[in-house]
DNA sequence: CTGATAAGTAAGCAC
DNA sequence: GTGCTTACTTATCAG
């Protein structure tokens, strides 16, 4: 759907009116633009101000679908971001909780130890290289 | 810019084919329409098959601006659940991160205790070199 | 041809 | 009057 660079239809001249580029006409001000055309017919005047309002609604048509893009790209990147922070958040949980797991288990074993009395006749005569205290809890 | 319900330049008449209504043309199958149409002077056909096609496209676009919208009003909602979930996790979070701390604090008081001989006769007869008190409760 | 989409046009609203 | 948004039209493209 482009436009013609000038006009194609009527006559050959349509007036002084068609000389004015369409980059001229969205680009002036009003005040300017009248200056310009003080000495036209009332109804050229009103016919390049219609063009003008054209030209300007394509270009406001273009920043709207351009807008409409770009918060649909933000939206993304925002779900995109939510998204892995909810994978770190996630792992972040497990591993925590397991830390947490292991504690209690740790601290249950101590304790059962503790209050058995075995603390009284513990005995620890000899171990490998590799044995860990670990093993004699966990 | 709406659509007028018949014409309105032109003659008063443009033929037959202007008793079509848009549903009825937009409805028919081109074979249906087809018989209908057997009669009428191939410049009226083609014009209603040209009117048959700007209506069906008049719908494409109307679904084309809701597919738009639905899936934005999607991705909004996803945003939103993914930005609660995140609230959640967060909170789940320093919740068992601070279990975890209490813990440790339970754990390291218990062993101190363990350690300090209050359990007063614990022996360790033997140990490697690497080998700490601590090892057997950490 | 049918359906979908990008760009352009016109109408309506808000400032 | 200006700018934005929506519905519609047209041009195009894919299937």
């Amino acid at each position: 759907m482009k436009k013609m660079g000038k006009k194609t239809k009527k006559g050959a001249d349509d007036g002084p009116s068609e000389y004015i580029s369409d980059d001229e006409l969205v680009t002036l001000t009003v005040r300017e633009l009248n200056r310009q055309l003080k000495s036209l017919p009332k109804d050229e005047v009103t016919k390049l101000k219609q063009r003008r309002r054209t030209l300007k609604n394509r270009g406001y048509a273009a920043s709207c679908r351009e807008k409409r893009m770009s918060q649909k790209d933000e939206l993304e990147l925002e779900r995109q971001t939510l998204a892995q922070q909810v994978e770190r958040l996630k792992e972040e949980n497990a591993k925590v909780h397991k830390e947490l797991e292991n504690l209690k288990n740790k601290y249950e074993t101590l304790q059962t130890f503790a209050n058995s009395g075995s603390f009284n006749t513990i005995r620890v005569i000899k171990r490998e290289p590799q044995d860990t205290t670990a093993n004699y809890f966990n």
